[in-house]
DNA sequence: GTCTATAAGGGGATAGAC
DNA sequence: GTCTATCCCCTTATAGAC
């Protein structure tokens, strides 16, 4: 009789590797430790992620979907108005960033653990900063102010202290003080 | 005959290690890479550092020691004044992320390797963001505002998102952005 | 005495085989 | 699941060159 594959096993699998590639680092985590928390045998995995790198990949698409859905969302309720929207962005960074779990931008520290690659991982993390750039750039020049540029310079400055904010004496408040500081800008 | 021990040979493996380990990260490189690029043999590298942790430690305390000097560099020449010493610290971070080579905060990036770690280099790391955000709110808390804490922190945003700029569109305009932006601040 | 070169120990990594 | 192959890691020890 042949077992039916239980569904649901590689998003298991997935969601372990995740939080384990998010919290301790990628290159901390080894294969034998994601298999070990995901309870899983070695062929289960590797039937479903053929390599390391595939797995990684599929941990930044998934927070590239997760964060995807939220700014969606964020920007839904921020309607028509660019300003609202940008507030909104930085808002939805801001509750990320006073979740307990919060480890910094999985993107960045990806980065940062590989400067030097570019196989499909490296590449999906660089293709979601050009994509939120883009973004704040779109945002800011529908606001049709004189300054787009530099606004566009500044507010960016301010998401990517917001994503640095791991070390900071008060991580809640220096969300809060992010938001506030955008909404200052576009107003 | 007795040789006489090469002067400067500590200085140099360190001089070695720490480009490799900026431009790389720490847990790419490994301790071969850097004998083979120093150049010398293993006993020598093992003699000065007798491990990976002091070559790591040695290279932020020397990362530190730079950093240092450059900030009592610019601050020396802003006077008295907390506003330009605000001005002048972000125009020499400026300065750092303008050039080639910049590939982000030596500290920041060890973190981010390691966020687990409690050893020496870790705790060099995690004192020198200390001690530059006390300096950021000892400068601001002198210019006698009422906001004192708020602008502390926006001050702070600007300076991380300053050290993140590796990726930006154009981190020359970036850095330019960052410090009209904290002149605005402080005036 | 000082340094290089080489080998080897002990561990852990990815990945494949069964 | 277990077992193995292969590789790279840090580190120590040994042997030889100047």
């Amino acid at each position: 009789m042949a077992r039916i594959a239980a569904p649901g096993t590689r998003e298991r699998i997935l969601a372990t590797a995740a939080r384990l590639f998010y919290t301790e680092g990628v290159r901390a985590v080894g294969m034998a430790q994601v298999i070990d928390a995901a309870g899983c045998g070695k062929n289960l995995l590797y039937g479903h992620f053929p390599s390391k790198s595939d797995l990684v990949a599929a941990y930044l698409e998934q927070a590239r979907s997760g964060r995807d859905a939220d700014a969606r969302r964020a920007l839904g309720a921020a309607g028509d108005d660019p300003g609202a929207a940008l507030v909104a962005l930085t808002a939805e960074i801001a509750g990320r960033v006073r979740r307990r779990a919060f480890r910094g931008c999985a993107f960045r520290n990806y980065l940062t653990e590989f400067p030097a690659d570019d196989d499909a991982p490296a590449r999906i993390a660089r293709r979601y900063l050009k994509d939120t750039r883009a973004q704040v750039d779109d945002l800011t020049a529908r606001l049709g102010r004189a300054d787009t540029c530099e606004l566009a310079d500044r507010i960016w400055l301010i998401i990517e202290g917001l994503y640095a904010s791991t070390g900071a004496p008060n991580v809640s408040r220096a969300a809060t003080v992010a938001v506030r500081f955008v909404e200052e800008l576009v107003n």
